[in-house]
RNA sequence: GGAGGGAUGGCAGAGCGGACGAAUGCGACGGUCUUGAAAACCGUUGGGCCGGCAACGGUCCCGGGGGUUCGAAUCCCCCUCCCUCCGCCA
């Protein structure tokens, strides 16, 4: 959510920055005549406010002195004004509650350093990583639903059956290989990172804080009978942790990863990708976020990117980062760096993490608020995160990229000590 | 799910129609004392919104929402959450 000060004091900047998003600055409009109507509103309604509170004090003493008889016409003055207090209050609730409605709609700014563009075509590739088109062989051009069900690792036959299309079942030294990737994801990060296994599923309030409500009602899977939803990320259940809180500045910033499932419902996306593991309804992902001053961000943000990116990199993966246009960034985000595998069988980069800075937008909604150490009263913070390893994409670009030439997956060192009972043998696995 | 009891500042806890943004204690911070520390003593110690360069002023906030009243932390109604007992359950 936008900071309606910064709206009233540098309309410009915001005008100019929705702009660059190609936003259409009407709401903006609206929400800035709403703004001065609701101001002046609370301002008479304050002001009558105090004379009835000054005339209540005044009918209080009369009754203390016993002369409570005098006090009629006091009262009488005082019921008057609350009338017109009620009126002016209706009305001023009724327009703050419009403003909220907007601004809840609107998107983040993007960063100044973000590039400007109108869609992903303009997304500028910051570095390619390990990839050379010419070096992949034939035995890893086989797209990775059919060496899953080769190894009869992957049956997304049967989890059709279950739950309908996009959605996935790993079997045997495929299922392991989900645990294996997410507690190898997980293990590298609680060295800073605070490990928290979240709720999945979250109220309302908690979507909102991140974004990912009101305005993408139609990507989420909602339970209505319970009012709950199912998160999409960790990010939104980490994001709500401190939700109204005051955090001390010697506490930040705070560092957190979750492993969870996520749930989306892809309502946009028919058709779209729907093969394997491309795009599913329901998979793992690890999370890490953070909570910062502003003058901590642009680290952590740094921070996250190196994380998840060496992750990829060790996993002998090929790669590339983006810096995300303003045209592609998500409603939240001000900045954003997204990285894409190469996954040879299907000959598709895949995105597996989008390591975005939310400056205060996300932060503001959650309230989420710090005392600074020096300084007087408080302040918003800024949240950060990406993801650190998410399952189905990753599994698929590692099948696709270590298959052997005998048809066998050859397991990247850093996992073997997780796959040690699937190591045995000439499984699935080498 | 049933029956009771609760929700007040960072924490504990009073107040139960008027002078209450709220006693008191603890904690935290500053000071006096001390070579230093502790103890003791003194003082400070919430947040939101609006106006103002600021000092400051106005208003709101005692779980949330509504109502009664000239006036609500205090009375009434609804909701949420927590605790205890019973039932059920992994």
């Amino acid at each position: 959510m936008l900071d309606l000060r910064l709206i009233r004091n540098d309309e410009d900047a915001v005008r100019a920055g929705l702009a660059r998003r190609g936003e259409d600055p009407s709401t903006l409009d609206r929400v800035v005549e709403l703004d001065a109507e609701h101001r002046s509103l609370t301002a008479r309604r304050d002001a009558l406010r105090a004379e009835i509170r000054t005339i209540s004090n005044q009918v209080g003493a009369l009754f203390r002195e016993q002369r409570g008889d005098e006090a009629a016409a006091l009262q009488e003055e005082s019921r008057a004004l609350g009338g017109q207090e009620q009126e002016l209050d209706a009305r001023s609730d009724e327009l703050a509650g419009e403003i909220r409605d907007l601004l809840l709609r609107m998107p983040n700014l993007p960063a100044a350093e973000c590039p400007d563009g109108g869609g992903e075509a303009d997304n500028v590739v910051l570095r390619v990583d390990g990839f050379d088109p010419a070096a992949y062989a034939e035995h890893q051009r086989v797209p990775h639903w059919d060496v899953g069900a080769e190894l009869g690792i992957l049956d997304v036959e049967r989890a059709v059956k279950l739950s309908g299309s996009m959605f996935v079942m790993y079997r045997g030294a495929g299922a392991a290989l989900v645990r294996a990737l997410c507690q190898l994801a997980i293990d590298r990060n609680v060295d800073l990172y605070e490990e928290v296994r979240p709720p999945t599923l979250v109220r309302t309030d908690t979507m909102v804080s991140t974004g990912h409500l009101p305005k993408f009602v139609d990507e989420a899977y909602q339970l209505e009978r319970d009012d709950l939803w199912a998160i999409p990320t960790a990010e939104v259940p980490l994001t709500s942790l401190h939700r109204d809180e005051l955090l001390d500045e010697a506490d930040l910033p705070r560092r957190f990863v979750a492993h969870t499932s996520c749930f989306r419902r892809e309502a946009g996306s028919a058709g779209k990708d729907t093969r394997g593991l491309l795009r599913v309804h329901e998979f793992d992902k690890v999370e890490i976020l953070a909570l910062g001053t502003p003058a901590q961000a642009a680290d952590l943000h740094a921070e996250i990117l190196a994380r998840a990116e060496g992750l990829i990199t060790e996993l002998g993966l090929a790669h590339r980062v983006l810096d995300l246009c303003t045209g592609d960034i998500g409603n939240s985000a001000a900045r954003t760096f997204d990285i894409e595998v190469y996954a040879p069988g299907v000959d598709q980069w895949l995105e597996v993490s989008s390591v975005s800075w939310f400056s205060d937008y996300q932060a503001r909604r959650a309230n989420l608020r710090y005392r600074p150490t020096d300084g007087k009263g408080t302040e918003v913070l800024h949240t950060l995160n990406g993801s650190a390893l998410a399952v189905p994409r990753v599994w698929a670009a590692l099948v696709e990229t270590h298959r052997t030439p005998e048809g066998q997956v050859l397991i990247p060192d850093l996992l073997r000590p997780y796959l040690q009972l699937y190591l045995r043998g000439d499984g699935p696995f080498r």
